[in-house]
DNA sequence: CTTCGCTATGTTAGCGATAACATATCGTTC
DNA sequence: GAACGATATGTTATCGCTAACATAGCGAAG
């Protein structure tokens, strides 16, 4: 025989304001630090709601202020150690708002991504940050979600010219400064490792890669260039591909859209019998916490992972809380980092 | 001249009804599938639904259901390997459930802790999945909530009798087994760099190597177990402070309570010019994604990180929609790998 | 052809909180 | 001491949705 009225054990306004028979108003106003409520008052309620164990009920607020201080991560895949920095950051600045994070994982999959953005809308996010598995095809969708007015942020992988934010670096220049840190090495037989080039940066490190061959006047066999996936599966596939050519038709170095790409590749040359760099130099790209540690430590770009989440967070509350706030493309500084994978 | 009723540009169930000249009732009961509506009505219903674009207000129905269908994800340390593939198997479980998850970091911190706690309550979650950074001290904090009737489920690090379920390994046995693994490479003077032991995972673990080394008559100097955080640069202090004692006294393999530490430790052995494992052998714990990778690899005990936040997430959402589900205490399989750390 | 009972639909109230407006109380001021 | 303004408190309506109850319409049964 206990209480009729459950409520999973949550403590109300008005179970308060009724002990103290008050209002719930005055309980409200006394809570939320509201003037004008008497001292003595505003003391007896606080000492009951806690002893009560009185929690606001912020879904409740929400519904009133149609803000729920909630925003929902978009992320293709949180095992490539890129990503858990770029949340880091997220959180770090999120948290210092006072705002939620939604994590979603995608993997890479725009129906998934379609869905799990549908559901946070449904929950009414007060904004996304994306990193999307698609920027380059379909932009009907996202082109709708921005023209809905809810805000919106990219980071990592961006839509150009779409309306919203993105916070990234030079994929393009950074890839082609890579290849020609390679070509500056003597290469001239450059292989790439492509991502999906239906994302943004697939398309732009490619880009980049092209770029340095022909500025350098290096020709690219069209069987030099495989796509694949993002991942080290992607990567071993690949330049398992790559090995099926005959040696002398053979890149004796590659560029890989990603670190994790070049370690699957790594793995593909090794079951080969050759060694990196000494038959095949490879470069990679977003410095991976793996990166310095694998058997020939990758040449990459260093990613600044936990800044771009950073930044990409504190733009979207900034757009959310001032929609003046201007659409901007912040491209953050990367790094050359220099190892022995692309010979000594 | 807009409409002047903004609402973020959403469209709620009584604009969808005011345009077809219905009851909001009706409208409601052809988006919700339920029974009772003329199979012409609900089409027209869901058709024009949908040309306006509208979607649910998730808020609005949590409100009246007491259900979020949201758990809080808490965790210490987002960039620890271990914990990415931990939350993505959380994710998937959930998602496949229909759950969304909020993602906190505490970066080990127990007032941090507790204050995301409060925050994800007040958001109504339907329950909580934590890893706590005490869970031996402090006990009233969980207790309390856990008295409150939140479903909450621990993972990797427990409190015990608590009346919650844990979802982790069997820390001390794991740990007892990789110490007996360098007993029988024959070392004898063995350390222990300890992470804090107000935490389960610390306690077991220490406790674990302890019993192994009297199991086998070894004796253990107290200079020689140190405790410290559980990421590299509490290892690389920890084991700075192992090498400021004399050669002599100070022990030739070291057990690590994870594998960050071990990294850390790692690190500070070759800048004091010595060998691993020549000089000094040392294993640690997690199987973290570079274990196998530096220039030692390491000897360490696999975790199953994925599984751990499946069987979690799984767990929880079961206790979630059944409070008469019961509590338990899972302990999943964990494995030695032996590389080359601990002498080969 | 009345009555029962089913289906389709509508109405009301309430989830927990708050904004906006209304009222009460009290000390000042002239 | 009447009138005013400030402060403290209460009342009402609303956010978007749904449970629960109410009603209308229509075919089947007697």
């Amino acid at each position: 025989m206990k209480k009729p009225k459950e409520n999973n054990g949550n403590v109300t306004l008005k179970e308060v304001a009724a002990v103290l028979g008050v209002s719930t108003m005055t309980v409200s106003r006394a809570i939320n630090d509201k003037p004008n409520v008497d001292a003595l008052t505003k003391k007896k309620i606080l000492d009951t709601a806690k002893k009560m164990g009185y929690t606001p009920n912020l879904v409740a607020k929400s519904l009133v202020s149609s803000k729920t201080y909630t925003i929902g991560v978009v992320i293709p895949e949180i095992s490539h150690s890129f990503f858990p920095e770029v949340v880091k950051g997220i959180q770090e600045e999120a948290n210092k708002k006072n705002y939620q994070i939604f994590l979603t994982n995608t993997s890479d999959d725009f129906e998934t991504e379609k869905k799990v953005i549908d559901a946070l809308r449904a929950k009414r996010v007060d904004g996304i940050l994306v990193s999307s598995s698609q920027t380059k095809e379909d932009v009907g969708y996202y082109q709708k979600i921005i023209a809905s007015g809810l805000p919106l942020v990219f980071f990592d992988r961006c839509f150009e010219n779409i309306g919203a934010s993105c916070i990234g670096v030079n994929d393009f220049s950074a890839s082609q400064q890579i290849t020609e840190h390679l070509i500056n090495r003597g290469y001239k037989r450059i292989g790439y490792l492509s991502g999906p080039r239906k994302v943004s940066i697939g398309k732009e490190r490619f880009g980049g890669y092209v770029a340095a061959m022909n500025q350098h006047g290096l020709e690219i066999d069209d069987r030099w260039v495989i796509e694949n996936g993002f991942n080290e599966a992607g990567g071993y596939h690949a330049m398992g591909k790559l090995l099926t050519l005959p040696e002398k038709a053979r890149p004796n170095a590659v560029a890989a859209v990603n670190d994790p790409v070049a370690f699957g590749a790594m793995d593909a040359i090794r079951e080969a019998g050759l060694k990196v760099p000494d038959d095949i130099a490879i470069v990679g790209f977003t410095n991976d916490i793996r990166a310095g540690l694998v058997a020939s430590p990758l040449t990459t770009v260093h990613q600044p992972a936990y800044e771009v989440g950073k930044k990409a967070a504190s733009k979207l509350i900034k757009t959310i809380e001032d929609r003046t706030e201007r659409v901007e493309n912040v491209q953050l500084i990367t790094k050359l980092i220099i190892r022995k994978s692309c010979g000594s």
